[in-house]
DNA sequence: TCCGAACGCGCACACGTGTGCACACCAAAA
DNA sequence: TTTTGGTGTGCACACGTGTGCGCGTTCGGA
């Protein structure tokens, strides 16, 4: 940290004290007209630069917004911290970031390092936190706001902003169901057990709903070491239940990889087998064949988590949001008989 | 900033001074044992969490880390911001993330802020800044150290990490006049001004040395304000030019979007047009076809960055970095006789 | 001329932490 | 007993900013 002119400086300069400088950049009245010229000319001349960290102190509030995120690189999460970010900057807040993979410890520690920091509030996307870390959480007094957790959990004060995952998963199930397909496959994804279930358990009562039978409903999950989208891949490679003509991926990640897993062994999509994926990334639209999906709204899910940890911090109070995803019909789901057909 | 705990309060509690609880806190020497022991123990007890706001005020460093970017939401940027955070943490840091579009003000003022909140150093991404700006910034004081920059500049205290554009182009260059072309294209990217001369500079220069026509290279910019897929889906449609069977895309995104482009257009890749990008997105090796790229270690990128700025903060001199991009073949280009015979 | 009000500014403190220096205490050596 | 040295602790300050309160000055009205 470069040493640099503080008001005290400015002070001297100017023959007062440091009050007065203090008051005149920020506009107080009260102070004469040629005195805080002179004090804003000299703060310009000499290069000031508000001491921020000094500011937070006094004030006992930093104007930064704590983010602990399991996967900075992963598109998705992009999207919904450019949300989070957007909202922040037109508040005049900074965001803190911190990175913590899909683990317990690795995110609770980097909770502690933004309270060490102390953010005005704190965002968690993807947790894995369960009740016995919430309970402790809630103590701590912070502000919190949790972005599509994997677990859910009762709360006073720490308030949560979701997707839909069950009406996700219902929804596929309804469009494939619509094109006749009675014998699919769900592609999970085990690092994020609560979402996963949801649109699992919804994708799969939904289709018992609609008559089909259990036994034509198989599983299969990626290894929790590897890429989604590799875990695709070689998840569609693997895929050897004859009669399967349709899959539901967790997400695009994992759908995208099954395209171009599907394709190495020769299997035509949507000609033999439907995909469709979670999320709507921006490639989703241009893969090959485009990507039936189910789309998340990735910004508002940012702007509204930080809407809502705002409000927190106000002192008010606000209710856990749910969104609803939407479906985007592309070219890799068909009807079951065009499919037959080819 | 909820009212917390400080060695104040533990201090009362324990009959002993704030010093004494400082001392105590931090490990050291001459504090007797079982002093320090109801110290610790109490602090634990009454949830205390140091303050870094006051820490930083006292030691004049922040441990913080700021980043300035164009858009967090592209998955390259992603990706280096994730080796800047692997840095960060296991250096004791936090990352302070500002985004700013291609915009010199924008730019401008996120190092502003950023330099307000006394960060320790700062890595800007994808900058814009010109001669005038660094001078500038050189004057500020604030170590910095920016990747990829679209300009160049001298600087005795500012340093840069860049990936060698020119000699990316250049190798894509002499990838596909091996393989036989002889009329290819340059699908472009204005928002980058200066990455963008030079890769398509290293790309027509050595195509010229290896006696292509400069006739015979046609280049096509993307409109700069949609994203890059969907530029270089529009570009590929567009293409008019009869003859041209080989396209270099200045990234990945770009040329994804080509691929769909191509697709919609009826032209076969790689068998009618050969398509290279730039970066190696995680995306790459599943697209149809996969998609042959000059790799960025973009990772690496970040690491070297934060490692060149930790330096530079230590008061050491580093040097400029640039990596060298390297090629890797994949299904999107082929040698041009085998696409004239299907 | 006197008095109250408004104005312009500084003193002193607060925020929470770390540290140089001094001081008190105790044990061992002279 | 005095000196020396080591040990354990507190005082007072610093970091940079904002603000309640009080003091001096000026101005307008009676």
């Amino acid at each position: 940290m470069v040493r640099r002119v503080s008001i005290m400086d400015i002070a001297e300069r100017a023959g007062v004290s440091h009050t007065t400088v203090s008051r005149a950049l920020r506009g107080h009245t009260r102070i004469s007209a040629v005195v805080r010229g002179r004090i804003i000319e000299l703060a310009d001349q000499m290069g000031y630069v508000p001491n921020a960290i000094a500011q937070s102190l006094q004030q006992q509030q930093s104007c930064t917004i704590g983010v602990v995120i399991s996967d900075i690189a992963d598109p998705f999460w992009g999207e919904v911290v450019k949300g989070i970010d957007d909202v922040c900057t037109s508040n005049g807040q900074s965001v803190l970031l911190h990175a913590a993979a899909h683990d317990e410890k690795l995110q609770i520690t980097a909770i502690r390092r933004l309270q060490q920091r102390r953010v005005d509030g704190i965002i968690v996307v993807d947790s894995q936190l369960g009740p016995s870390e919430i309970r402790q959480l809630e103590a701590s007094g912070s502000p919190m706001v949790f972005i599509n957790s994997q677990r859910t959990f009762e709360s006073s004060s720490l308030r949560s902003v979701t997707i839909d995952n069950y009406a996700g998963g219902a929804i596929a199930a309804d469009h494939l169901v619509a094109l006749g397909h009675q014998k699919v496959a769900y592609f999970g994804s085990p690092k994020r057990p609560g979402s996963n279930l949801k649109r699992s358990l919804g994708f799969i009562d939904t289709l018992v709903a609609h008559g089909v039978q259990r036994s034509r409903i198989v599983q299969d999950e990626c290894a929790t070491d590897i890429a989604d989208i590799d875990g695709g891949y070689t998840m569609a490679q693997a895929l050897n239940e004859p009669g399967v003509t349709a899959v539901f991926c967790y997400n695009d990640a994992i759908a995208l990889g099954a395209l171009a897993g599907f394709r190495a062994n020769g299997v035509a999509v949507p000609h033999k087998i439907s995909v469709v994926g979670f999320d709507d990334l921006a490639m989703a639209r241009y893969s090959w064949p485009p990507l039936t999906t189910i789309a998340q709204p990735k910004e508002l899910l940012g702007q509204t988590a930080m809407h809502n940890l705002a409000t927190l911090i106000g002192g008010a109070s606000v209710a856990d949001a749910v969104l609803v995803p939407s479906l985007l019909i592309r070219d890799s789901s068909t009807p079951l008989l065009k499919g037959l057909r080819s």
